[in-house]
DNA sequence: CGTATTATTGACTCCATTCAAAGATAGTGG
DNA sequence: CCACTATCTTTGAATGGAGTCAATAATACG
């Protein structure tokens, strides 16, 4: 049920996120050619899927306004958060090892995302020189991402915290937004199940972060002001 | 200084990982073609690295024989142990993003591996046709692997390292070796260092499993007696 | 306005860490 | 071959931090 709205106006080569997003190492040329096969601007809401664990691989995607997560469900049903999705970052790339989805994405607010449909993909990389490496590097991000996320969930609750909330500011601030004033995608909840501590943890954590003047929280609201000192954890 | 022994007997065509490693999803037309830019069995020593954290993207590299372990430095020199590689793992995917790599790679014993030169993976992508869609599988592979580690590595310290255990026998059992019995690579240090435990911790934990009569162990010998109880926890 | 969800805070418990000591093993050199 | 050392491992006791259980508060949403 996605809606497709195809807005000429808004293609790749006039995207603010090209710098960060698949166009960013291409050409003028290449970008134009790109877009051709792009669908952008596809919106969906809260809680709605962009895809789903085990579904046959069908697309890569990239964030284009709002936030998602990747979610992985175990064996015995829980939820586990691998990521969050902020603008101009890609997913899909779990899919193309067995040809499908290894994790769910889900909208954490309404969202507008790009496709690359799969059947799209051999074509583009054959005619779009600079496109293959680029996605090589995109993919290569994603790894970098997941190693970085494996050595910040090791430590104490203030550690993992920290680190978490610092990997957010820096992503927020590459991205043009505030890196020391943002409202959390996540609940705490979401959060504690993303480091492996309860909720509680987590929110008392952010209050002592609060109480040692490193940040102010009201609800989902951050406001950093000291992220030296939250560094230095 | 590492020792590059071309052995036209060993190339990808005739290699015993070739339904693992990169030559499994290409046609014996393309594996020759890939042997031609390959070089097969460099072997180092215990503690040799393959590649170090830093250094310039210069190749993709298969483990043919032995293991080793990828390894990252924090920017205060704690080392984490992001994941061990078994005979046809690929690696170096993590230095394709910013043309240098993430992390090391350090043998944990005597190992022989195969490199494809930087240089040449251009080339051979356009060239060999099935090849950019293999790599981009590896690619996934690690991605999925990775964002598995994220799962297990939350809960308790007997969840963790069942799951660990796990991980290790069935990549084992799809590369031939026994699930059952078998040397663990990493030092009860290592095994904690990556797990977020203490080396304490790995130790009594296995003492306990072998109490609860999951596993025989003997420093790095492990012989696991009931997988199924070992899965249930 | 009422309900469901999300968040905060407190008290108690328990598991993993820490600190400490001793035992086992592999590797080295005399 | 044995002694010697360095490394790795096991085990114990005490501590502390995160989990658990529970109650209340704040907010969002229909």
């Amino acid at each position: 049920m996605n809606n497709v709205i195809k807005d000429f106006k808004v293609s790749c080569k006039n995207c603010n996120l090209d710098s960060i997003c698949l166009p960013r190492g291409l050409s003028q040329q290449e970008i134009e050619n790109l877009s051709t096969v792009v669908n952008n601007n596809i919106v969906i809401q809260k809680g709605e899927y962009i895809y789903r664990q085990g579904d046959a691989f069908s697309r890569l995607v990239a964030i284009k306004s709002g936030t998602a997560k990747e979610v992985n469900f175990d064996s015995q049903g829980n939820e586990h958060i691998l990521n969050v999705l902020l603008p101009g970052e890609l997913a899909g790339f779990d899919g193309l090892y067995l040809d499908k989805y290894n994790c769910s994405v889900i909208a954490l607010e309404q969202i507008s995302f790009c496709e690359l449909p799969a059947e799209q993909i051999d074509t583009v990389c054959s005619q779009i020189p600079g496109i293959t490496r680029e996605l090589f590097k995109h993919s290569s991000e994603v790894i970098i991402a997941s190693q970085n996320r494996v050595v910040s969930n090791k430590g104490s609750a203030e550690t993992k915290l920290a680190l978490f909330l610092i990997n957010l500011s820096d992503r927020l601030k590459a991205r043009g937004f505030s890196p020391v004033e943002f409202n959390l995608p996540l609940t705490r909840q979401e959060i504690g199940d993303h480091l492996g501590l309860t909720f509680e943890t987590v929110s008392r954590t952010l209050t002592h972060f609060q109480d040692k003047g490193y940040l102010r929280v009201q609800r989902k609201y951050i406001e950093i002001k000291d992220l030296t000192g939250l560094r230095s954890i």
